[in-house]
DNA sequence: GTAGACCTAATTGTATACAATCAATAGGGC
DNA sequence: GCCCTATTGATTGTATACAATTAGGTCTAC
């Protein structure tokens, strides 16, 4: 989980919200199968708790999106389908460009903000010199880097929608980040994007933003297409 | 509440679902002052419930941003401010420049977004010549301008996103509303911006959403401000 | 008079009990 | 054999009971 250190919504310390966190994480992570029904006996014995913060859960689930609630008839879990991993790229893209467009135009930046992106500047330089990653730290590094971006823009509730899309988003980020020179070509992405803020280059900024948003998306759509080919041509 | 014909949450009848509907009603409307501390027992004992479904509906609206839960502590009502308000302004400009750029890049539209833009023509064009509407109606029918000209753009995630935000800024749109000559300026902005989506002019359609979506902020904006003045005046 | 500890009332957190609802299955009529 | 209906079992919806925590007040020591 992104821990910022100045945006934390501190979360209370009771079962209902580590089933949340615990829920989600398992759901993000693909441990249940799309339509998986969830009941709420079955939870109340894998978390040995009650009924009460099990529902107080599963309602929140569902208004997150993360499950679908059938009335009278429980929960079933609410995998993304590829149409709906794109218009989150799309969202993530309107926002993200509004967000480096306002960081880009505004000029010189205060001291918190300033020295975070020199922080970014300094770990994708590291990235792009030294050794390889794996994908799941890369992914968490890439997250990182854009909800800075949004951070340092300021506004709140900007960074707000953006953290609900990437916690969606985190699985096809680590697909994303499987493919070939995608590393080496984000570093050279996101330094850019940084040094066209600084300069103010407003275009420059969305433009490599844009690249870098849609190129991710295009590695995910390629990935996924690639794997229900394969999957429809087992099958056949 | 807006309903569209197409994309419609289906909503659960039961006692949790009615209490999320009607306090998050309340909220939007200033029935209670910011801070305003919600317990438990006092909402059972206005809806005549036990604590099960206040329990949930409460933790709903938290996730949803309507109310602050303190740990052992209950929930305070969580009123918009000034900072807040203009930041969903923002958010809400960066969503719908890229619907709005989708819709006119996309070219000829399917049977029915076209015959909902059309509607939306024959609406606004009746606004500008009929008789004046209420501030109330005007932004109903505002919003609902705008989340089907998202909801045209195909976008379902978008969609969402949009409607979370215009729940919170409904009783300001009804404020922006109260300025006179606001409908008309309004009637005119969204007419171009049908035109130009036909047109598949996409900088004329970002810039006229642009301008009447800034207006109606800066309305809000001077609003509020006056208000505060008055009321600080009041005290002195 | 003030500081600190302790106690109490109020409120939330959790568990369980009961009611309502729905899906599935078995049985009877055609 | 098929369709309709009634019963039943499983699951959610609601209510209540008990435990844990916290805020605020009171009492005592200094």
């Amino acid at each position: 989980m992104i821990r910022n250190d100045r945006i934390v919504e501190e979360e209370p310390s009771n079962l209902s919200s580590s089933i949340v966190a615990t829920l989600k994480e398992q759901i993000i992570h693909w441990h249940y199968p799309p339509e998986h029904r969830l009941t709420e006996i079955e939870l109340c014995k894998t978390f040995n708790v009650s009924r009460s913060p099990v529902r107080e859960a599963l309602r929140v689930l569902a208004t997150d999106g993360f499950v679908k609630k059938l009335p009278n008839r429980g929960y079933v879990v609410r995998q993304h389908n590829i149409v709906e991993i794109e218009e989150l790229y799309e969202v993530r893209l309107a926002l993200e460009l509004y967000a480096v467009e306002c960081l880009a135009k505004r000029g010189p930046l205060n001291k918190n903000d300033g020295e975070d992106l020199v922080k970014l500047k300094r770990t994708w330089t590291g990235l792009l010199n030294g050794s390889s990653k794996k994908a799941e730290e890369l992914a968490r590094l890439d997250t990182q880097f854009h909800e800075t971006l949004a951070q340092a823009a300021g506004n709140k509730m900007l960074l707000r929608h953006l953290r609900t899309i990437n916690e969606r988003l985190m699985l096809f980020r680590m697909i994303d980040f499987d493919k070939t020179d995608r590393a080496k070509s984000t570093c050279h992405q996101h330094l850019k994007i940084l040094k066209c803020i600084t300069a103010q280059d407003t275009p420059g900024a969305r433009a490599t933003m844009q690249q870098n948003i849609e190129e991710g998306r295009n590695n995910v759509h390629t990935a996924i297409k690639d794997a229900l080919a394969r999957a429809y041509s087992m099958k056949t």
